[in-house]
DNA sequence: ACATCTGGTGCAATCGATTGCAGTCTTGCA
DNA sequence: TGCAAGACTGCAATCGATTGCACCAGATGT
């Protein structure tokens, strides 16, 4: 900066203000200083800015998994929107852990991020708290939370929804493929909205019927293995998310079952792993560009100092696809419906 | 950092010190300082300390898509492989557009990072001039190149093993379904595997055959359908990767075609969603996670100064699995193999 | 003709750490 | 007892920008 001033022959308060406020610089000095920039090929130093202004144009971003999973497409949008605001994304991938979130994250306040997303409401008490001694923004995508700025489903909800889809379909034996719900509040959500569903019409919903898996392909084809081989399978399952529901057809498939003659399948998230199925997968549609849009907003004004809150829950559709159908033993004629057609229904 | 020296009744030299490197610290001083750190919440002021050290411990890394590719995982264990090195990663997804990842790069450069992640040979070459003439250490991933420290496959010999594999079980009818050639020197490359191998046996590749489309169940759906609708379609495709596989295969699964009786179908990367196919599909396997540490190895020792190389092709492993067989027409009992079985072979 | 305003520029303090050098206090050894 | 070595600690310069304030010249108003 010093030789670009000197060659420029200003100070270099004025070749910086040729970068940040040009119009504040007369026109020719503006031009000798922006020529004397290009000859030397000066970038400004960020880092030195960023000491200055207490800003560095940086948001940190936690995320459980990439992997094969609807996260990916979160941090590709939200990635987007914040470029298109001006922001760079610092990106950690924890594992589920709420150690290592809050290890991550601390060393991104170290960094100086000006805001910070996080997925879902558990986390470390002490990040938080942190977090709020520092009045620095973040906001939690995903679900909702009392507690914290967030923006996401009502899980529970659309689960219930779905899981009447299954009963009225005449459907009575219903099992689930969730993950673990002890480290994830979306899936306990989704798990008790099955069970909200299935209680309101008093069909059981027995443990046997409650599989545990990972996200996965293979893991998912191996839970429902599992469900088939008990004495009473279900004639329906509810999967934790679109990858899961298209393992468990899959091992369905092997098996020389049907989807949805011999049996239902549903997901969660609409991904395009599931509606490209054949037969597509019944599935909760969730609208993450918006959902990223209103966050990455939220943050951007929170950063800009205005007193802006979040906390707010995205309606989500439930798709009903070819992969649900009425059970084959007890088809009731009044409630059959073509399996093929869509229809929709708005949460 | 005052506040704290003030506290324990010492300099903030010592209190830097404490932290940097506590060693060098009177243990009756240290334990005083570092109950003043706890009291008070301290947390050093990473921007400060960047400016003044130079480094920022941060490696800026652009890709292409993050969607339902491959580059998702490598994301993912770039950031771990870089995390275990005390390094955050700065992510930035381009989407083929070559300015906007020298956009993107120049940003991150500013930033402060220590390195930069780039997929791919094909760069905007005021980008590459800017990381030399600054000696910013960086590193290409998927493709290696004599202009730039690079870690990848040889795409084009794995193409040629894996056509070889089709043209050995007797098919002379081979098509492709690429991405578009010109966004992408790693997608050239297998193309030219395929004609390379299938010029090796005198057999035609005409254009009709060479489709063109995104990664996506969908789209390549639809090329398989337009492949299908052909006069004389193929008895077998090679993809581009393991993705538009899946999507080619659960087209013809649509279209009441069976793989791979009616019809070869392969992919590339060896991806879950394709493993988990049934038939799962012939791929080729890439190790990603050596990729990533040789990767991370490489740039923290150049960042650490040292005067390494980088150059590197990795062996990739061909994976013959049931989604690939002798067409129905010619079939020859001599070449038959137990389609469900999995054969190996090194490159 | 004089006061006032305004646009353009430079001075110098500041952001919050790190670190070479020098000073002080022990400790060890002859 | 004297002196060198070694262990701690503090001083102050430094990293590379930003920005409030002062200053100056020329324009404007009365």
């Amino acid at each position: 900066m010093k030789d670009v001033a000197s060659l420029a022959k200003v100070s270099s308060s004025t070749v910086s203000r040729t970068i940040s406020r040009p119009d504040r610089v007369d026109s020719d000095t503006l031009s000798r200083v922006q020529a004397a920039i290009a000859t030397l090929g000066y970038v400004p130093d960020g880092v030195a800015r960023s000491l200055r202004t207490q800003r560095t144009h940086t948001i940190g971003m936690c995320i459980p998994k990439l992997g094969h999973s609807t996260f990916a497409e979160t941090v590709e949008r939200m990635q987007a929107e914040l470029r298109a605001a001006g922001y760079t994304l610092l990106l950690s991938i924890t594992g589920y852990d709420r150690q290592q979130e809050a290890t991550e994250v601390t060393a991104m306040i170290q960094r100086g991020v000006d805001g910070i997303v996080l997925i879902g409401g558990q986390h470390d008490a002490r990040l938080i708290a942190l977090m709020k001694a520092r009045a620095l923004p973040y906001v939690v995508l995903w679900s909702t939370h009392d507690d914290h700025p967030s923006i996401g489903f009502d899980h529970r909800r659309a689960m219930v929804q779905l899981t009447t889809h299954l009963t009225d379909l005449g459907h009575s034996r219903i099992a689930t493929i969730m993950a673990d719900v002890t480290q994830n509040d979306r899936i306990r959500d989704r798990l008790l909205g099955v069970g909200d569903a299935l209680a309101a019409r008093g069909i059981a919903f027995p443990m046997v019927y409650q599989r545990i898996t990972q996200t996965g392909l293979t893991s998912a084809g191996s839970a429902m293995a599992e469900l088939l081989a008990l004495p009473e399978p279900p004639t329906a399952v509810a999967c934790v998310n679109d990858v899961v529901a298209v393992g468990a057809a899959l091992e369905c498939q092997r098996q020389g079952l049907s989807v949805p003659r011999d049996m239902s399948i549903m997901g969660f998230g609409d991904l395009e792993i599931g509606a490209a199925q054949s037969p597509p997968i019944t599935t909760v549609h969730t609208p993450i560009e918006a959902m990223c849009k209103r966050a990455a907003s939220y943050l951007v004004d929170r950063i800009a100092g205005k007193d802006v809150e979040l906390r707010e829950l995205l309606p989500t559709e439930i798709l009903v696809r070819g992969s649900t159908a009425p059970p084959v033993a007890r088809l009731s004629p009044r409630s059959v419906q073509p399996s093929s057609k869509k229809r929709v229904a708005r949460a």
